[in-house]
DNA sequence: GATGAATGAGTATTCATTCAT
DNA sequence: CATGAATGAATACTCATTCAT
């Protein structure tokens, strides 16, 4: 056989790499990442342990590039145009992407609700993701551009506009609230039940969006 | 001098269980339970690990009895009438006592939802807590006097009295997840908000209690 | 009630010392020392932990005093007349005393097998018990009135008697040998069997006699 | 560099296998199972605690591992022609046998007797090993041909050819026991005596065949 | 790049022993 | 004299991480 080029050990590497975070995602996500063993993981992606250790330094390392690879996938899917206003259309597309992020990133979306559990993870997840009130760049998260607290602002006017005409005492935090605890639940739900389920999810998140538009 | 009486020693193992008990719910319920060593939670409750091993046979034997007290005592909130009718005052009521239970609960449902979070532990909880569809009893988890499945009919029926009336082709059952998505989601934000945010989460109770009510 | 008299203490002292050892033979036999816990005994003896050591210092320190008070009470099964000479009449004696000795004492003699299969345990009881080959004393063992080098030679003499005469060259520790093997057999045997089989050792006791008188 | 073949890491697993295991044997026969721990064996073996997890799950199954083996080698001895008859040759060949392995697997016969001292190992060994007075097989002892009983029968049948001809109440099961308890007698004093005993030794096995051949 | 044997720091668990009452 | 809660040193066991090949 003749030696590699450099540019197939790329691509080895590139392989090897996804397919030790896919293996590593699936367990952290169903097992725990305290119960998944490195062992573990490298039996079921049919690799040595020693190899693990060449692409990732640590067992958190790795769990940190997981978290950071599937952050950015999810900010993908918010591409749309982001001008601080949000139409009616906008909301329903929004909605609907969150529901597509979680069937298909579900493992991702486990592993997530599981770690913010811990108060330590937690609090160190706010303080670099939700940002501060102000305009500033949301701390060391790739991805994201805009500060949770923006998003919050722009669904908020949303709400105003659709809905604070009509009442003078409308309280669109509120509606914020049970917007934002409606989704959480929805996501909750999604993400622990089978596939089977998926018809009765489609219609709950229609009568979310009937709700909130 | 004498030994303390039998009474005395009762006194003091139950305190003492309590106190381990105490402790130990909070650290599992803040770091998890796995980062949690039996050296911490022994510091923390200012007594030695041996001791600890006097009362439990293990970590997981005294994860369990956290465990089962903690729903016999969650089951105590809920010894209303049962008579499989529910009345609208029933139903606020109802509401309102989930609403106190996550509150005073707060470590117990943290440690829960984190737990059901693995696939093994909610396979196992699910199949001895909710039960089948039929009128079987709820399998070994005490104090629960009807299976799961049951409540949730006796909830349909309750949608079914007070909105199915009017529209020919009401669907309960997506009533039904609606409501129990919106609970989802409360209790998870309740949970994991500071006492600062009471009186928001009083408003988003009662909004949920107009909404389906 | 009136105050004990120190005679009635001293009563009560000797009868629980007797019970601990008692029960501490018997689970240290049959379980064996190491994985016998003070807890064990204590439960059995109906006594608490912390009275135990009212009256023996260690674990250690109570099985010493058991296997002491046992070879005392050993001892006093050979009172018989020990001039250095051994009648045929005395020989049997000896033999059915032991086989009676191993009945009556089974426990003790199956913790002593156990202990004298560690090295260390052994080498102790070695230097102790046997002794050397000259008419020292034997030991701190207790009530043991001849070095056992002297009964093998006792024994020997015997056996020259008996048998040396015909033969001219007779080897009489050939002899000895053969007879310590198949009483170490035989006691090994008897004290595994239950006592249904009692009639079977019989048979062999006696055939041992009639093998070695 | 490249890893090594699977055939060299199946070597040192071996090797180190090995290695364990008979590091533990002597310790175990020495100074006990329970006194030996896992740092003492690891120390002596050159290794570390955690290696021998590597290869064996607990101190039990370690335990266990050594007595399978030490089984199937002394089964491996026996391998002479098992038709149900016993020549004079076989028997002298039998309990010649019977020394050579007690001299070659001193340790592990020290290790046994002293784990049968234990009524719960005893019980355990007694079910699996000496098995029914049928012809069934020999419940799971590795590499045992016929079950106890079965041997116990064909020397019993031997001294009846040999013995019983002349009288007519001659009581083979009473020349079995005696056998039995001299075999008994003889491994015990073997595998306790140092290897200068070892010409003595010699003459008792020859005195043992000439009194049952 | 790849392997899995080897390590050792960390964790759960046991149990003889102490001591306040 | 008697109790059993409490301690902590010792022990078994786990698992992320290293490293020779």
């Amino acid at each position: 056989m003749s030696p590699r080029t450099p540019k197939q050990y790329e691509e080895i590497r590139e392989e090897k790499i996804a397919l030790i975070m896919d293996t590593a995602l699936e367990h952290f996500a169903n097992e725990g990442y305290y119960k998944t063993t490195i062992n573990h993981i490298a039996r079921h992606a049919g690799i040595s342990k020693g190899l693990m250790y060449n692409y990732f330094d640590s067992k958190e390392e790795l769990l940190k590039a997981i978290i950071h690879k599937s952050i950015a996938e999810v900010m993908n899917y918010f591409d749309i145009d982001r001008d601080g206003y949000l139409s009616e259309q906008e909301f329903e597309f929004f909605v609907r992407k969150i529901n597509v992020m979680l069937r298909e990133k579900r493992s991702f979306w486990r592993l997530l609700f599981q770690l913010l559990m811990q108060n330590e993870v937690r609090e160190q997840f706010l303080k670099s993701f939700v940002g501060t009130d102000s305009l500033e760049h949301s701390g060391n998260v790739p991805g994201l551009r805009l500060p949770a607290s923006q998003i919050m602002r722009i669904i908020t006017d949303y709400f105003i506009r659709k809905k604070g005409i009509r009442s003078e005492n409308y309280d669109p935090l509120l509606d914020l609230k049970m917007f934002l605890i409606t989704l959480k639940g929805y996501a909750l739900t999604s993400i622990y039940t089978d596939d089977s389920e998926d018809e009765n999810n489609e219609k709950a998140i229609n009568r979310i969006i009937e709700l909130y538009k």
